[in-house]
DNA sequence: TTAAGTATGCTTTTT
DNA sequence: GCATACTTAA
């Protein structure tokens, strides 16, 4: 049969046993997602499981579209009676289904870290809580990890002690939650919390959910926490067919709760446990994996295995030292201008980084060299001001109760609301009990003031509109004339900011997206998607999901980013200590193995070609720190790659010359027409009309690109 | 009440 | 080096 074709030994083994608790422990590139696929497949054919019978949990939304799209092309079958997704995105299918066993309703909002911090200030506020005593990040993490570990507020001095700091805690807890609550909202980690203390709490919830989902497999088990484990302990103690894929070396998000425990324990968690792993890649030469082994094989954590690899390679993999982080950036868009002229699409070529702020430096690269590229992470697409004030309006209309929201908006885009107002407008409501959308309809005009007053009757009159359009309305129509409304649009596009005029760019992208959404979803649902499917999409939606695989562009992302993923040539950089290990984690062995695992995670993507960098110095906050190099550096084997010397890199051109970096003084700055310029994101260009003087000027200016665009001249270099 | 100007704190990593 | 939060002037 042909899911089955082109499977080895151990992955047949994997699809074909599907009775009883399976650990499959799949290295690196072991054709983990194939097995997975076929697994699926040969359920729903082979062993005429319902499709509706199972239940798929993957890492990423992207990884489970792909597994959805895959299986409807070669089965044939309704992808909407699939259950395949994220833990996230099941639990909120599970809650809202379940919503009359919750104190919330099904139209929760999902609060994502700005709005969990827009409550936590709130709080901090009312309570005059000092924040250098007990900074509000840290009590966030700890609220976080005490969900992800199923310990509600109440539960809170059963697992710590009592003190002035666990005190405070427990009472921010308590209110941050019953806040939520109020708002009928829910974070990231409430939904694994709530779905699971759902089915603890309902046996007949419970037992319907066992019976529902006969075969359950999970993906990348290494970073799974307690949260997830106990849902999917309930779900499958009836039935116990749970197969459960991956690698304790590629356990990276311990800091999110993940433990490496359950699936280091799982032989003992399940009874007659089935064990089966899969060691040969199939992606990366041996000498890319040998390095990966020499490198992974210091941590003492780890089931034993031999990752190997039958593909051959001419090409070892080199590590580069350069000055500095621009030197870095150019060496690196040097061998990718090198790597292009040889044929490689530019799609298969990746640069790797431990935090975000390092990509800035590549940007810039990439732009003087008219190479084209993409950031993956770092400030989410849908996290944009201007993309959230949107998304604020929509939960409003769908989630009366949501304060938080409605906050954002009251006075986004100005309509004269003020601070003093909206205080007022917070009294009236609480007095009367009401959320602050009941309390615009109710409020009086004693209440607020007779200006107020005006203008809440005005805004009221508009909100009155769109929650019918959000009734009437297809998801898409809502979007839009709720933006033609607002005129945002209109007004970036007036400003000469360019920063305005990327945001009203942003706006047209979002409502093209709301459009794509739409289309998809009516294909998969067979009906047109509801506000509330929109919005549930996209508060569980990354950067990583919406990536673009066809688009000829360099990938740009962290190591977190980049699991699952493989390209043909990565280029590791800033490999130095402090940076890889982060310095925050050269205190604890336990946090220094898991650095260890996330270099090893980029190592083991690369297909064909691998470059590692490092800078003997780095610009760090606003000062140049001198750097040492990577601790793991020491650990690779060096039979497995070449040292290259870049120093001095950047003073050389090409040929060979001498060349001096161009230095702008920010009073040389006169601009005139016809004049050259240089933009950070646009690249270079023409000046076709100036507006004023120096750093202020209005400058009109055709980029080399083709576009045209009004810039202020403090976003410009001479050059 | 708002806009412009000033201070600050932030950097791991993300669903 | 940037974005946000806060302060000040109009």
């Amino acid at each position: 049969m042909h899911i089955l074709d082109d499977l080895n030994d151990a992955q047949l083994q994997v699809v074909t046993t599907t009775e009883g608790p399976l650990l499959v422990l799949a290295g690196a590139g072991s054709g983990k997602t194939r097995s997975v696929i076929a697994r699926t497949a040969y359920l729903i054919e082979e062993k005429h499981i319902t499709p509706w019978n199972l239940l798929v949990v993957t890492f990423t939304n992207k990884a489970a579209r792909e597994l959805k799209d895959r299986l409807s092309a070669s089965l044939n079958l309704n992808v909407r009676s699939l259950w395949i997704g994220t833990f996230h995105s099941i639990c909120t299918r599970i809650l809202r289904k379940e919503s009359e066993a919750l104190p919330y309703t099904s139209n929760f909002s999902i609060y994502d870290d700005g709005d969990q911090k827009a409550v936590i200030n709130r709080i901090y506020k009312d309570r005059s809580i000092d924040t250098k005593k007990f900074p509000p990040n840290k009590i966030r993490n700890i609220i976080s990890r005490s969900k992800n570990s199923l310990i509600r507020p109440e539960d809170f001095f059963q697992f710590n002690d009592s003190n002035f700091y666990s005190d405070m805690v427990e009472d921010i807890y308590q209110r941050y939650q019953s806040h939520l609550l109020k708002n009928n909202a829910m974070d990231f980690d409430d939904l694994l919390m709530n779905t699971a203390f759902l089915l603890h709490d309902n046996p007949s919830r419970l037992q319907h959910y066992q019976q529902q989902f006969r075969y359950v497999m999970i993906d990348e088990y290494q970073d799974t926490n307690y949260a997830q484990f106990r849902i999917i302990n309930l779900i499958a103690r009836e039935h116990q067919n749970l197969c459960v894929v991956g690698d304790d070396d590629q356990a990276i998000y311990s800091w999110r709760g993940a433990d490496i425990k359950n699936i280091l324990n799982f032989e003992q968690d399940y009874k007659n446990v089935k064990t089966i792993k899969l060691e040969q890649n199939y992606r990366s030469p041996k000498v890319i994996l040998n390095l990966a082994n020499s490198l992974i094989k210091n941590n003492s954590q780890r089931h034993s295995k031999e990752l190997w690899s039958a593909l051959k390679s001419d090409e070892k993999p080199l590590l580069v030292r350069t000055d500095n982080e621009n030197g870095e950036a150019k060496f690196v868009a040097k061998e990718i201008k090198a790597l292009q002229r040889k044929g490689a699409d530019l799609n298969q070529c990746v640069v790797l980084y431990r935090t975000n702020a390092q990509s800035r430096v590549f940007e810039n690269a990439f732009t003087r060299q008219n190479l084209r590229y993409q950031i993956i992470g770092g400030v989410n697409f849908y996290q944009r001001k201007e993309i959230k004030d949107i998304l604020a309006y929509l939960r409003v209309l769908i989630n009366p109760q949501d304060n938080e929201s409605f906050l954002r908006i009251i006075n986004e885009p100005g309509r004269g609301i003020g601070k003093v107002s909206q205080e007022r407008l917070i009294k009236f409501a609480g007095d009367a009990n009401l959320s602050l959308r009941e309390a615009l309809f109710a409020v009086d005009q004693v209440s607020v003031g007779t200006s107020a007053f005006a203008k809440m009757q005005n805004f009221g009159r508009q909100m009155q509109k769109w929650i019918e359009l959000s009734n009437e309305a297809s998801v898409f129509e809502c979007v839009s004339q709720l933006v033609e409304d607002l005129g945002v649009i209109r007004k970036f596009e007036a400003s000469d900011d360019p920063q305005d005029i990327a945001r009203a760019e942003n706006l047209k992208e979002f409502i093209a997206a709301v459009d794509e959404f739409s289309e998809s979803f009516v294909e998969d649902h067979e009906e047109e998607p509801t506000l509330q499917d929109y919005l549930q999409t996209v508060s569980l939606q990354t950067d990583l999901d919406n990536y673009d695989t066809e688009s000829s562009s360099i990938k740009l992302m962290t190591m977190h980013n980049v699991k699952g993923l493989e390209f043909d040539h990565v280029f590791i950089v800033g490999l130095e200590d402090g940076l890889l290990p982060h310095n925050r984690s050269l205190e604890l062995d336990s946090a220094l193995e898991e650095e260890r695992r996330l270099l090893y995670v980029g190592i083991t993507r690369t297909r064909k070609t691998l470059q590692l960098c490092y800078a003997a110095s780095r610009r760090i906050y606003n000062n140049v720190t001198m750097t040492m190099p990577s601790r793991f550096i020491r650990e690779l084997d060096e039979e497995c790659y070449e040292r290259i010397n870049n120093s001095f890199y950047e003073f050389q051109a090409p040929g060979g010359k001498k060349t001096k970096p161009p230095v702008t003084m920010e009073s040389e700055k006169h601009f005139h027409i016809g004049q050259r310029i240089r933009h950070v994101t646009f690249g270079d260009g023409m000046i076709l009309n100036v507006d004023g003087k120096g750093n202020k000027a209005k400058l009109t200016i055709s980029f080399d690109s083709g576009e045209l665009k009004r810039i202020i001249g403090s976003y410009v270099s001479l050059i």
